[in-house]
DNA sequence: CTGGGAACAGACAGACCGGTCTGACTGGCA
DNA sequence: TGCCAGTCAGACCGGTCTGTCTGTTCCCAG
């Protein structure tokens, strides 16, 4: 614990030599980002994900001590990520109306990515175990999405910004299953305008 | 083929000696849909399909070939049993509008019920392999439900039939995605909610 | 120059996977 | 009575899984 000050610190320059600059545990949380959600944290083994880090087995589980806690840090970084793109795309934006609708905007950015593969959470929570960490890193995820849909149909002045909110959150995640199982990239549409209709409907 | 006609009439008469009047194939789909369903088809090994069904392993392979078959089988009876509980759901509603709306009190029913785990298809699809049989039994699935929303919306008279179906779908997804990862039971109300506000909407 | 810590490759253990096969038993039919 | 299809239990196969461990290399600090 303590050796980290001088040591982690060194070690992201000395790393410079090998493969990329990026320290052990990034490079296993990158080839996990890409292999665990393209083809789910059960199917693809621990050997896959150290091949495409380029990391022997055993940093990995110095690094993170089981699998388990490496999909955990899977699924965490894919919430700060989501969170902050999120909010990215809502800042430019000057009312809650209509910040309530970029959150489908920006939904539908995801879709036209090349490989999506419908949500990382609503995958990872299908095979997980009951009881396991997953559902943990699932709860805070789908906590802050309710939290931040309600917050802005406080602010938009909604008659019950906890049913709007709710309401959206469905929409939101039935786009993300529509546009994985229906093999469209452009559910984020009807969502959005459905969103506009309940909006409407709620300001009343 | 042909040696069903009389020998699997009289296996079910013959059958009744053993635990339950039930064919091998039955007891094996019985065991399948409760394990898949509640585990996950991938998480769930042969050997405790058969446990559970009480049959002999090489059974299983007389009947279904592979672990994919029986997966494809699992998911085209609960397809079956789907639909038939849904139309017989809508069958004592008179008018399209008001079918519309029975969809979700039938799933309303689905999410009381005490082992609800989410859809057994997105669960399915979560952990499918890429071309797996799977994916087009979710194909016809979701086909299905589409279709039926289309025409009731036909039916009902609204100006974008198509539009009007693929935006209840949503909420229907979205609903089944809330009451398994919320862990609420409820969410078939603000689904229904949503949906008769969409369809006002879309009569005028 | 030398010692220590981190990362390396890879063997290994123990469990479990899907799938095949053998051999015994049973119940209905000729 | 004898036959036979279907089921049974379970050994067995090759492969893969997570996780541990050994021994080596390498870099940096002192």
């Amino acid at each position: 614990m303590a050796a980290e000050t001088s040591a982690a610190a060194n070690r992201a320059a000395r790393q410079a030599t090998e493969h990329a600059r990026l320290s052990a545990r990034e490079r296993l949380l990158a080839a996990a980002n890409e292999l665990f959600y393209e083809e789910g944290v059960n199917t693809v083994g621990i050997d896959r994900v150290i091949e495409r880090a380029g990391v022997a087995k055993a940093t990995l589980y110095s690094a993170f001590g089981s699998k388990d806690e490496l999909i955990r840090a899977y699924l965490e970084q894919r919430f700060q990520a989501r969170r902050e793109h999120t909010l990215s795309g809502l800042n430019p934006v000057e009312t809650a109306r209509e910040k309530l609708l970029a959150v489908f905007d920006v939904l539908s950015e995801s879709f036209a990515k090349p490989h999506y593969h419908g949500c990382a959470f609503v995958n990872a929570a299908a095979e997980a175990r009951p009881g396991s960490p997953i559902e943990t890193a699932v709860d805070g995820y789908r906590g802050w999405m309710r939290e931040l849909l309600t917050q802005l149909a406080r602010e938009a002045g909604a008659a019950d910004p906890e049913l709007l909110a709710w309401q959206l959150h469905l929409l939101y995640d039935g786009a993300s299953v529509s546009a994985r199982m229906d093999h469209t990239p452009q559910a984020a549409s009807p969502a959005r305008a459905a969103a506009e209709a309940l909006i409407s409907a709620a300001l009343d």
